[in-house]
DNA sequence: GCCGTTTTCGGCCCGACTGTTTTCAGTCG
């Protein structure tokens, strides 16, 4: 974990302990922001106490800083020591429970004695709860469920699960055409974080229309529980334990509302301060001048930026991590978008572990209305994966140029490519006269993911034919976390000799992070699919927005290349290491 | 705890739903 992270994680902890003890919320909504900050950062926060400039972060004032530079110090921070002292830390861990909160804790760790999660735990199953001023049938009832729920779902879905949920829920929602202006996915789903909490469905109605719509997605058939329903906003748990709400505003609130509920809530706050320094208010129902709460506008979210002063910023970079202020110069980035893309560098077939076939993954990729493809079927040592050995490659690129002809009429490209492992060693898993005779190399980690394997990777950057680095930091989702990695040389060296990085969309490695240390370095990503069936490389879009939190510029991405594009890039490593 | 284009003190985003409450507190996003 890096010291953001670790700094980050105990500013949590202090404000989860000072809303237990009732203190002054102000200064627990600023714990919390200054948590937030820290593990938005894409600068590691010793840098910023070197170059001092820890001290110019708006949010992290005097004693934020104190606090950090005691960390780095001292490795601990005695305000949280002395915090911690006061309450039973394994009590507070319930607070992410839904329909728990520092309320409820306190009330039992007070009149129960209560002391620990179990103790807690105990309490609403012997019904000693229920004895407290308040706590109701239902009240215990909803707690009760929360426990279930919070049990289940502890793990974030990947930003794929939740958009195919969304997906499935737009689609029946979309039954209710004539009831329904305008419908969107919101929250951290259209934000396209790489994993999602629960899935935000807004709508857009004239207002007698809202019991019925509120009816029917309750009545979705995944529906196991439907946690609240009202006229302008509804919650169901599905059967897989995942959370969907919906809200409803009238169609002249849309873009306030979409904008609302789309944060990120730092971003959000950022916002309604500017609102408020122009004498305007900033509700998910519009912008009003804040003397007269007069409605001035929202119905566009580009209405709603510009009555503000502001450049519209992608959904994608909605951090408040330095959008806001280019949006109110009016000088944000242009970032790739989709129809930039026009190929997709790693997919697999049933060659090795794909369950489509070469015709069938080349078919599809001609259909997402590419230029070409590469095929990268994995190399002999990954033996789960079926790997290839050079004359089972041999006999794939015969198949691969029948196929050319029939698509070359068709101005479509397929490249002979292979994930070739980079072994313990840092060597390859094919020798250097085999690889030359691909199109295109990406090189891939398969093995030995608790060490540091910077040096493997490095190696095999320093070989003249591969072109990308597969997954490079063997993360997968926010799931497993990766090897180490001194990500600073590698793309370093990644410049110094083209080689590009691999966004994968499958596993989100890069990290948004790692795509803007690539953007300020000038070093290359390529954005892929990994994919192992047909159905996969639809999801090259979701590739793309990853890729967008990160600010990445289509100059430097390599889909965005056309077919000669990609084959200079290839030959000019080749010629930069002198091996043609 | 943070911050300053009416401020170095006095504010701090704002609204919905539920439950037990007869006017509001707790929780959530």
């Amino acid at each position: 974990m890096s010291k953001n992270k670790e700094i980050a994680r105990i500013f949590e902890k202090m404000a989860d302990i000072l809303e237990f003890l009732g203190d002054n919320p102000y200064r627990i909504a600023t714990y919390r922001r200054v948590a937030n900050i820290l593990s938005e950062l894409n600068v590691d926060v010793e840098e910023l106490v070197k170059s001092g400039k820890i001290y110019n972060i708006p949010g992290i004032g005097q004693s934020s800083v104190e606090k950090i530079l005691e960390y780095l110090k001292k490795g601990k921070i005695s305000k949280y020591e002395e915090l911690k002292a006061k309450v039973p830390e394994d009590l507070l861990e319930l607070m992410d429970v839904p329909n728990i909160g520092p309320k409820t804790l306190r009330l039992a760790y007070e009149k129960l004695g209560i002391r620990s999660k179990d103790d807690f735990l105990r309490a609403v199953r012997s019904g000693m709860l229920a004895t407290l001023p308040g706590f109701g049938e239902k009240k215990l009832q909803n707690i009760m469920r929360g426990i279930e729920l919070w049990e289940k779902s502890k793990e974030r879905m990947t930003l794929i699960e939740a958009f195919e949920i969304g997906q499935e829920y737009l689609d029946y929602m979309k039954h209710l055409e004539n009831l329904i202006e305008k419908i969107e996915l919101a929250g951290s789903l259209r934000r396209r974080k790489e994993t999602v909490g629960d899935i935000d469905i807004l709508v857009s109605a004239p207002r007698q229309n809202w019991v019925k719509i509120h009816e029917h997605f309750v009545s979705f058939n995944g529906v196991k529980d439907v946690l609240l329903k009202g006229e302008t906003k509804s919650s169901v748990v599905l059967e897989n334990a995942r959370q969907v709400d919906l809200r409803t505003v009238e169609p002249h609130q849309w873009g306030a509302a979409l904008q609302y509920f789309t944060g990120s809530k730092e971003h959000n706050i950022r916002v309604r301060d500017i609102a408020k320094a122009k004498g305007l208010k900033l509700s998910e129902y519009g912008v009003f001048k804040a003397d007269t709460d007069q409605w001035i506008g929202g119905s566009s979210e580009e209405e709603v930026y510009a009555l503000l002063g502001m450049q519209t910023p992608p959904p994608e970079i909605r951090e408040n991590a330095g959008e806001i202020e280019l949006a109110l110069e009016g000088k944000l980035p242009k970032l790739v978008s989709f129809q930039d893309i026009k190929g997709d560098f790693h997919i697999h077939t049933n060659w090795s572990d794909g369950i489509g076939t070469l015709e069938e993954m080349i078919e599809t990729a001609y259909r997402m209305g590419y230029e070409y493809v590469v095929v990268g079927d994995h190399s002999l040592s990954s033996r789960v994966a079926k790997g290839l050995d050079v004359e089972r490659y041999r006999q794939q690129w015969k198949e691969i140029d029948r196929l050319q002809k029939e698509y070359s009429s068709k101005g479509f490209y397929i490249l002979k490519g292979c994930e070739v492992d980079i072994l313990p060693d840092g060597s390859l898993d094919l020798p250097d006269s085999v690889l030359a005779e691909f199109d295109f190399v990406v090189a891939s980690i398969h093995t030995r993911f608790s060490q540091d394997n910077t040096y493997r990777i490095l190696k095999a950057i320093e070989n003249p034919y591969v072109n990308l680095i597969g997954h490079p930091t063997g993360k997968s989702y926010g799931s497993r976390q990766g090897y180490p990695l001194d990500m600073e040389k590698i793309i370093k060296l990644a410049r110094d000799t083209g080689t590009a990085l691999e966004l994968n969309t499958f596993r989100a490695d890069l990290s948004p992070e790692h795509v803007r240390m690539c953007m300020a370095e000038g070093v290359y990503i390529a954005i892929v699919t990994d994919a192992h069936a047909p159905a996969h490389l639809k999801y090259m879009h979701l590739g793309v927005g990853l890729a967008r939190r990160g600010w990445a510029l289509p100059e430097l991405v390599l889909n965005t290349k056309d077919i000669k594009g990609v084959k200079e890039f290839v030959l000019k490593k080749r010629k930069l290491l002198a091996v043609v």
